[in-house]
DNA sequence: CATTCATATGAGCAATCGTTCATTTGTTGT
DNA sequence: ACAACAAATGAACGATTGCTCATATGAATG
């Protein structure tokens, strides 16, 4: 038989994480990947902002807006608390902002090898 | 009027990336947020592989598997050179090593504060 | 130069996603 | 208790996504 990589595939497969911690991982870049949640998050990387304040910055339906937190709640990434009838969403830990620019290096090393 | 937070808005607003930045982190972030990618990407951390090699792998279709690498290559994130026949693909830089780690120490995190 | 092997590509389809609209929940003030 | 406000939720719809199938490209080999 030709074009034999057997040993690799065995290899490299053996070596992959478990589907649970995949399916993790990508939910997790999944909340990245959306024009919506993304400047929500950038929103919120130095202020802690109400839904309605949120809606009113991004131009969007409280609804939308709502959705979005809820996504973005799930996979702790930000968190809130009440206050009197509004609730208040802040990030939830630092890991947002280290994905956010490991992001934008990326972006930048790319265009200046262009 | 009540629950007035313009100031706040206005001020957040002008502090938004451009839209165009924006767009471009949310296709590099969206290249990780499926699972067969991000199982290709793995796959290539330590090692260059064919396109059948990673078909074989994931036990996918070929093509299933030459449609994702497409996307991947689009966003610079892999590239890949022809040998003979067999055309292989690779990382296209160390971004990819430093966003997965990332991620994972998100969720490393995450589990430990339960 | 025709066949074979490796990969790429396009159309089509089911599944998922993000938004809107209508409604509900929960809190405050009267 | 009720009206007003802030946010959450569910159903519905269009858009996007990822896969499959069929076919095309492109290089090597007899």
């Amino acid at each position: 038989m030709e074009h034999n990589h057997d040993q690799l595939v065995t290899k490299v497969r053996s070596e992959l994480p478990p589907d649970n911690l995949l399916a993790d991982l990508t939910s997790l870049y999944k909340s990245f990947s959306d024009k919506t949640r993304i400047k929500i998050l950038f929103s919120l990387l130095n202020t802690e902002l109400c839904v309605c304040a949120i809606s009113e910055l991004l131009g969007m339906e409280q609804s939308a807006i709502s959705h979005q937190l809820k996504k973005l709640k799930e996979v702790n990434l930000v968190d809130c608390r009440r206050e009197g009838k509004t609730i208040i969403y802040y990030l939830a830990d630092d890991h947002v902002k280290t994905l956010i620019s490991v992001g934008f290096e990326h972006l930048l090393e790319q265009a200046f090898h262009k």
